[in-house]
RNA sequence: CGCGGGGUGGAGCAGUCUGGUAGCUCGUUGGGCUCAUAACCCAAAGGUCGUUGGUUCGAAUCCAGCCCCCGCAACCA
C-alpha cells in the first residue's frame, strides 16, 4: 500500500452465459483506470476472474446436461477469451473453483467465526419447490412463485449468519467520513440513505451443501459459503496467493456495477472489518449500459446487442473509445451503434487520424523526413490539457478526460489552419517549425491517449520515428523525428 | 407516501450545491482553405430548461405538489 503502487479490480464475472456489453465496458473501463496508472509511474496490479460458486450454475449444467466443472469450464474459457479480444491487459485472472481462493475463503471465514461475528441460526422465508429457492415478499409480493406460478410454502432453514448488523454504525460512519469511498455521489448517497433509515439485518453466508461450492469449515459435509462470502474475497485472495498482498493491498480501487452496490460497499468492508484486514480505498461504481431506446438490454424486449457482434465490424479502438467517451463514466447510458460509427468517422477519423496525415504527408512531400527540433520556438503546450485529464481520471471522469485531450487535438487541427503551412513549400526554413511543433504535438495527444487506446497510440507514434518513448521523456527541441508515410488510423465506415 | 438518480435546442450531455446574458459535442445552414481519410478552420440558425403553483426585484438553479423514465429493494448472482 503506497502511491507507488496501484491495484484495481473489475467484479468477478458469473459464467452462465456469455459476455455481454456489460462485461466489455466494465473491462474496458478497468483497463483504461490500469494503463492510466501505469502511465502516471504506478506500479499497477489489475485483477478480473470469474465468480463460480453460485448453484444457479449447478442447475445450468444439468439443463445442458452436463457436469457443473465441465460447464463452467467452458464458459470460463469464453470468458478468457473475451479479455484476450479485448486486449485487457490483467495480470492475473482468478477463478473461485481454484484452490488458491477457496484456500483463503475458508481461513476468512474461520477469522469471522473467532471473532464471533458467524453463528448458526434459522433462516425463514417464503420457498418455491421447484426453484428450490427463497423468494422475499417484495419478489413474490403475491405469495406465488414468479418464475413457476405456484403457491411459496413457508419453510425454515439451518445456516451460518454473518452479524453484519454489528457493524452497521461503524460502515455508515466509515463512508461518511471518507469521501473518495464511493464514486460517484448518488451511489455513495444511496447505501448512506439506506444505512442511515433501515436497520439493516444480519446475512446468511451458508447454503445446504449440494455438492457444489466452497464447503464450511468444520461443517464440510453440510454447508457450502453463500456465493457472495466467497466472491468477494477473490480481490484479497488472489494477492495472497501470489504472495502480493503486503504490496498492494488494500486494492485502490474495485471497479462494479450498480447492481452490487451493496455487496461491495456495506458486506465487504464490514467483513474485512471484522476478520482484522484494511478496506479498499475506493468502490467505483460505473453506469448501466442501456439498450438505444434506454430501457435495460434484456431478451425479452429483444433490444440486447452482443459486444462481439460489434466487434466483428468495427476496429476494437473504435469500440473502445465509444464505451470511454460516448458511455458517461458516472451514470447509465445507452449504447447506439450510429454514435459508434459517428464518433469513429468524427472523432477519431476526421479529427485526429487526419490531423496526423495532413501533417506527415505535407511534411513528406516537401522536406527531408528527419525533423529537427534544435532552435524551433514551440507555440503548443500539452502540460495543462495533461494536468486536467490527470484531476477528470482522479474523479473518475474518463470521458472527460478524453474530452480534454480533444481540446488539443482540435487545438493542433487550429493551429496548422492558422499557419498555412502548404504556402510554405518553397521554404523550408520556415517550413520545419510549423511542422516540428504539430509532430511533436501529435506525439504528446498520441501518448496521453496510449491508456484508452493503445493500438491506435502505438501505430500513430511509429510513424513518427521519435526520439523519445515516454510522455515524460518528450523535450520539445530535443525530441527528434524521422517521418515515415502513415496509412489511414480509421478508415471511413459507410452507414 | 420504500430508497436513490434523472427529465435542458433534432440526438447525446454540462450548468442546479454558491439564483441574475442558457454552454458543449454531433447533426443542419453559410463562408474560408486546399496540406489531408470530400478531411480541416470560421460563422450562423435552432432551446425559456417535464409540469403546476410558491418564494424573490429576478429561478433551469430555492420550496411544495404532480407526471414520466432508469436502477435498487439485500436467499438470483
Amino acid at each position: 500500500m503506497s502511491d507507488k503502487t496501484f491495484y484495481i479490480t473489475t467484479a468477478i464475472d458469473y459464467p452462465n452465459g456469455k459476455p455481454h456489453m456489460g462485461h466489455a465496458y466494465e473491462k474496458v473501463v478497468t483497463d483504461c483506470y490500469a494503463r492510466w496508472y501505469e502511465f502516471l509511474g504506478r506500479d499497477t496490479y489489475f485483477l478480473t476472474g470469474t465468480d463460480e460458486n453460485g448453484q444457479k450454475l449447478m442447475e445450468s449444467a444439468k439443463t445442458a446436461g452436463k457436469e457443473t466443472l465441465e460447464f463452467v469450464d467452458e464458459n470460463v474459457a469464453v470468458f478468457r477469451k473475451f479479455c484476450d479480444d479485448l486486449k485487457i491487459r490483467h495480470d492475473d485472472f482468478i477463478r473461485t473453483t481454484e484452490k488458491r481462493h477457496q484456500d483463503v475463503s475458508k481461513d476468512i471465514w474461520k477469522k469471522l467465526e473467532a471473532n464471533e461475528d458467524l453463528y448458526f441460526g434459522k433462516y425463514s422465508g417464503l420457498y418455491c419447490l421447484s426453484c428450490e429457492n427463497f423468494y422475499t415478499e417484495l419478489q413474490a409480493p403475491e405469495g406465488v412463485c414468479p418464475h413457476h406460478n405456484i403457491p411459496l410454502e413457508l419453510k425454515e432453514e439451518d445456516g451460518f449468519f454473518f452479524r453484519l448488523s454489528k457493524y452497521q454504525d461503524w460502515i455508515l460512519n466509515h463512508i461518511k467520513t471518507n469521501p473518495e469511498f464511493i464514486v460517484p455521489k448518488s451511489s455513495r448517497s444511496e447505501i448512506v440513505s439506506r444505512l442511515e433509515k433501515e436497520e439493516i439485518r444480519d446475512v446468511a453466508f451458508s447454503r445446504p451443501n449440494q455438492g457444489w461450492g466452497i464447503p464450511v469449515p468444520g461443517k464440510e459435509d453440510d454447508f457450502v459459503m453463500y456465493t457472495w462470502c466467497d466472491a468477494l474475497v477473490n480481490y484479497y485472495s488472489a494477492l495472497v496467493s501470489n504472495n502480493l498482498q503486503d504490496k498492494y493491498w488494500p486494492a485502490d480501487v474495485h471497479v462494479i456495477g450498480k447492481d452490487i452496490v451493496w455487496f461491495h460497499c456495506v458486506i465487504w468492508p464490514c467483513m474485512l472489518h471484522a476478520a482484522g484486514i484494511p478496506l479498499p480505498k475506493q468502490v467505483y461504481v460505473h453506469g448501466m449500459i442501456l439498450a438505444a431506446d434506454g430501457k435495460k438490454m434484456s431478451k425479452s424486449l429483444g433490444n440486447v446487442i452482443d459486444p462481439y457482434s460489434m466487434l466483428d465490424k468495427y476496429p476494437l479502438d473504435s469500440f473502445k473509445y465509444y464505451l470511454l467517451r460516448g458511455i458517461p463514466a458516472q451514470s447509465d447510458g445507452a449504447f447506439s451503434e450510429q454514435e459508434l460509427i459517428d464518433k469513429h468517422n468524427n472523432e477519431l477519423g476526421n479529427d485526429f487520424g487526419n490531423l496526423i496525415m495532413r501533417v506527415v504527408k505535407l511534411s513528406l512531400k516537401n522536406i527531408p523526413p528527419e525533423i529537427s527540433g534544435t532552435g524551433v520556438t514551440q507555440d503548443l503546450s500539452f502540460e495543462d490539457c495533461f494536468t486536467k485529464m490527470k484531476e477528470h481520471m482522479e474523479k473518475r471522469e474518463h470521458n472527460k478526460a478524453l474530452d480534454v485531450l480533444w481540446e488539443s487535438v482540435n487545438r493542433v487541427n487550429q493551429y496548422v489552419n492558422e499557419k498555412e503551412p502548404w504556402k510554405l513549400k518553397t521554404d523550408p526554413e520556415a517550413l520545419t517549425p510549423v511542422i516540428y511543433n504539430c509532430v511533436f504535438g501529435i506525439q504528446s495527444l498520441a501518448l496521453l491517449l496510449e491508456p484508452f487506446l493503445p493500438e491506435t497510440a502505438k501505430k500513430t507514434v511509429s510513424y513518427l520515428g521519435s526520439s523519445s518513448e515516454s510522455f515524460n521523456d518528450l523535450k520539445f527541441g530535443e525530441t527528434h523525428y524521422k517521418l515515415e508515410t502513415p496509412e489511414a488510423l480509421f478508415p471511413k465506415i459507410e452507414s
